[in-house]
DNA sequence: CTGCAATCTGACCATACGGTCAGAAAAGGA
DNA sequence: TCCTTTTCTGACCGTATGGTCAGATTGCAG
């Protein structure tokens, strides 16, 4: 019943769905151990033993929801075009993180959690994570090398992508409070990012 | 046994701090509710009980830990000094913040969980954030106004310096699992962040 | 040294929590 | 309909955890 592949059943995917999906409100609010069966069964809105039903442990949600999660937040660098135009590609990748962290913030607020606890459940992604930031960071110093943007060490430049755009999402409340009514973050932020990394990368 | 007044003897003042930097270590690991007080009692070398015999309860040493945090945290920023270069005086807010994510990790982390849970129990600081944050903003916009710093938000400015530099303090498994053995994370992100903030304030 | 206050401890308590289990109820195919 | 499989539940268990307490131990002023 804690296997990956699709649930078979109807009803099984339906009460999965909704486990994962208050298993995620609730671990992303209160990190792994301040999360309980009983607050996750009750959002899901099934009895602790039948959310034990479809799930081994409370381990088992949390590592399913973390195996999901590094893919879709991997996704946009993924997508780092080297044949596109260097500006608009990064530009381009601060907008969709940016996006992310305004339709996904729990699952930046997990994703947060995680690291903040030194990712024990998340180290052996950790060696692919590296892949890829290698990876496009490669890709960016030789636009840099080929003078096709300002010169600046990519792996930090990624770092600052993660910080600036994550930021918005995990510390909400301190946005909010800060900016006070009648502002919209992620709004405001898209415009200030896309003048910031404009400055940092212009030639 | 739990007031905010220096304690009187001498072993007062030795547990108490032993209890707080204990306390600092655990509960920035872990998160409030993952912290026990077995554990911190064990990382302060007392028995639970004596280590309740210092302070009321769980609450109370977090509370004491969270109330001197932000006047610390702050001290840089209030520190900003509207009499100073412009440009100087913001790189220098980001050495010094930068400075302090190096040298506090753990102060970072205890931040970082609290705000990720919605900060439950900061709420009662963040309007005097605000009303920091606002005067600050406001010595930043009449610098970009006078031509002396390019034209920026303020406050998301003051976001993105939060941001970056705490992010190599909470997010530093990451870093350091991304950029791999032989590098000094922090060291590289000065250079960094100097750089992005001259390209991004030069007028 | 004496006696009082400060410090400390082992034993204990109540609750919360993750998890189990026997069996009831519901689904679903024939 | 009948029967098998899937889904679900109430009752329960062992442990961890925050906290209490009576009393032992230690520090220290006189």
């Amino acid at each position: 019943m804690d296997d990956g592949n699709p649930a078979r059943t109807r009803i099984q995917r339906r009460n999965r769905k909704a486990i994962l999906e208050a298993a995620l409100e609730v671990f992303s609010a209160q990190g792994f151990r301040g999360a309980t069966l009983d607050q996750i069964a009750a959002e899901a809105g099934l009895s602790k033993p039948n959310l034990l039903y479809y799930f081994a442990s409370k381990e088992a949600i949390h590592a399913e929801l973390l195996a999901g999660l590094l893919d879709i937040w991997l996704a946009p660098l993924r997508e780092l075009d080297p044949a596109g135009a260097p500006q608009a590609e990064i530009l381009r990748y601060v907008r969709r993180k940016l996006e992310m962290s305004r339709a996904m913030p729990r699952e930046s607020r997990l994703f947060a959690n995680e690291m903040l606890q030194g990712a024990p459940r998340l180290a052996e992604a950790l060696p692919g994570l590296k892949a890829l930031v290698d990876e496009k960071a490669g890709v960016i110093r030789a636009w840099s090398e080929a003078g096709r943007l300002a010169p600046v060490d990519p792996h930090h430049l990624i770092f600052a992508i993660w910080a600036l755009t994550q930021h918005y999402a995990d510390f909400e409340v301190q946005v909010r409070a800060v900016l006070g009514p009648g502002h919209d973050p992620y709004d405001e932020a898209g415009a200030f990012l896309d003048l910031l990394f404009a400055r940092l990368l212009r030639v």
